[in-house]
DNA sequence: TTGGTTGTGTAGAACGTTCTCCATTGTTAG
DNA sequence: CTAACAATGGAGAACGTTCTACACAACCAA
């Protein structure tokens, strides 16, 4: 009774040839004639052999690729591993997630174990570890670093332009008739570089110095309530800003509600843009000028990044990807 | 040269004893001194070792656990997930989460990969499969079922208690006044049964008639647009319902702007409420009535009855979490 | 003494693949 | 006809674990 899986050796048995003619087959390696092909390829359709990754792990390839995901909540993480997955699925590779939670200690953890399940590669999105431990990984396997600005030669890196995005708000909002603009920011955990916030903000900055206008960045954090408190911080100065562009949606959507409850009226007294793009943000009722990064070609360029160093073709190194922007209904000039 | 990984050999020679002493230190079997343990402890220590899940695969365990999302768009997963990994951190199981997609064909090639990379265990999120091919996977490995009614004897399955939850929502419109009440369900796609839209709709029936109250569903989808469609429809009627239940979160947001553009505002004119309670719901600017399902508690069941499965101890078949009514600014008294 | 038990450690065979040789055949060049 | 070579298939050794047998020692009971 061959209990329970399929193997090679019972392929090779159906087809009466040796477990080697199968493997070959499977792996469409060289030196199989067509009969041998056709034989074999119809013993594993009648018998629906798959095989077995972790048997396959301890001579070669698993064609398992790992993303780590460092919040599971991050609103643009579908997009990104809708990317990914769509770029591989035509491929022998599949996909798995390892939620690597929000603190080092467990995201390397869970690097480790994607390492001891020997894994042909891992995308990790925004990762929260040093670039020497970030280069330890990329030693032991091929690594694709998506969200982090910098980086090193050890391993490819997919960004988002931020310093774009940024500027593509300010001279929307100047063009809009804007002067005082303000920027939401989150606060400095001080430990990675190379963050988005920090890179928004610095984009924000370069923009608003090339209009020859004032930056006013102010720190707070990026969640609703962070967009709130830092919006009443700024609206109840004497000359408040006419625009406030949040470094991310949420606190946008925090923002919002503090211009509800000064009973400022969007956009006709605050206008509010945003960044990320998130679903909500095309909800009518919200209609939220945002900065949409394509999380989808981020994740596409990753996997394709990815699979060219595990194939050893190392062609690029850094892919930076252009945002857009979304304007809707939260921005316009100002009143007067 | 120890090229690469530290390997259980690597271990036994350091510690001058055997690999299988090795081996039964690590699993922490029987048959070991103490002193024995303490040496090979060190050893493995020094050498920094981690076993090899693939070498391990093929005799025993992976201590690898795998969750299939049906969508990675399902607002409600990171709760689940959070609830799956908190119930395991202080364990020797790891969880990976894979990517399944919309489509049963989708579903199934993921299903079959996590076979194949031999997970001890799998979780799988709304599943969209028949129960026949949800009873051949599990068959094949331990598996919890997480958001389907019904179920069979051959896996766990993991619900939240609709009815209850449908009911919740109905006795406090009831409480408030309200007679008539509007239910927004999805449109039967007539694949699986038991889904959790189909047993909402149906505790509402239930709940409405012990009432004495007449139902009145309305099938659209739970998107913003089929909210909003279907509450366009209600609400152009002559004597139009004083209250909308919508199946779900993001359907509730369309009946939102329905009303806004109908002039109606809300919970005067309209109460409104949903299932799922999403996070955007407790957005002071929404202020969403919802059903929370509590998927962290989820998470957490599937995760135990996972675990007693793999370990033999099939204690509960189902399991039924009970959801709560969190009641916020959308629902009030009907005006007159 | 013999025989049994208990406690501790090891040898070595799996597990299901891949992949490096090597053997066999057929073809072609000289 | 022989030598060289290309094309094809197979044998068998890895890969890093687990785990079943078994060996050995120490102790105890009869």
């Amino acid at each position: 009774m061959p209990s329970g899986r399929v193997t090679i050796a019972d392929v090779a048995r159906r087809a009466g040839v040796s477990t080697a003619a199968v493997s070959k087959v499977v792996r469409g390696a060289y030196g199989v004639s067509a009969e041998m092909q056709a034989r074999v390829s119809q013993a594993i359709d009648e018998l629906g052999y798959r095989p077995h990754a972790a048997a396959r792990a301890l001579r070669g390839r698993t064609y398992t690729l790992g993303v780590m995901l460092s919040d599971t909540r991050n609103p643009f993480f579908p997009d990104i591993i809708e990317g990914v997955t769509g770029h591989l699925s035509d491929t022998q590779y599949q996909v798995l997630l390892g939620p690597g939670g929000i603190e080092p200690r467990t995201q390397a953890r869970m690097t480790d174990a994607m390492i001891d399940r020997s894994m042909d590669g891992l995308i990790l999105i925004s990762p929260v570890m040093t670039d020497a431990e970030l280069t330890a990984i990329a030693t032991a396997v091929p690594v694709v670093v998506v969200g982090r600005h910098g980086g090193s030669a050890a391993y490819g890196a997919v960004v988002d332009d931020d310093v774009m995005g940024a500027r593509l708000v300010v001279d929307h909002l100047v063009g809009l008739g804007h002067t005082r603009i303000a920027h939401i920011t989150h606060l400095e955990r001080a430990r990675a570089q190379g963050l988005p916030h920090t890179v928004r903000a610095e984009g924000y900055r370069q923009a608003m110095r090339a209009h020859g206008l004032a930056d006013d960045v102010l720190a707070t954090s990026f969640t609703e309530e962070g967009g709130y408190e830092g919006a009443r911080q700024l609206l109840a100065r004497a000359d408040r800003p006419t625009a406030i562009f949040a470094g991310a949606d949420i606190a946008a959507l925090g923002v919002l509600r503090a211009a509800d409850e000064a009973g400022l009226s969007v956009p006709e007294d605050l206008s509010v843009a945003g960044y990320d793009n998130i679903g909500i943000a095309s909800l009518k009722r919200i209609s939220l000028t945002s900065v949409d990064q394509d999380g989808q070609a981020i994740g596409a360029i990753a996997a394709q990044l990815l699979v060219e160093r595990i194939e050893g073709r190392t062609r690029s190194v850094t892919s930076s990807v252009s945002p857009t922007l979304i304007v809707r209904g939260t921005t316009g000039p100002p009143r007067h």
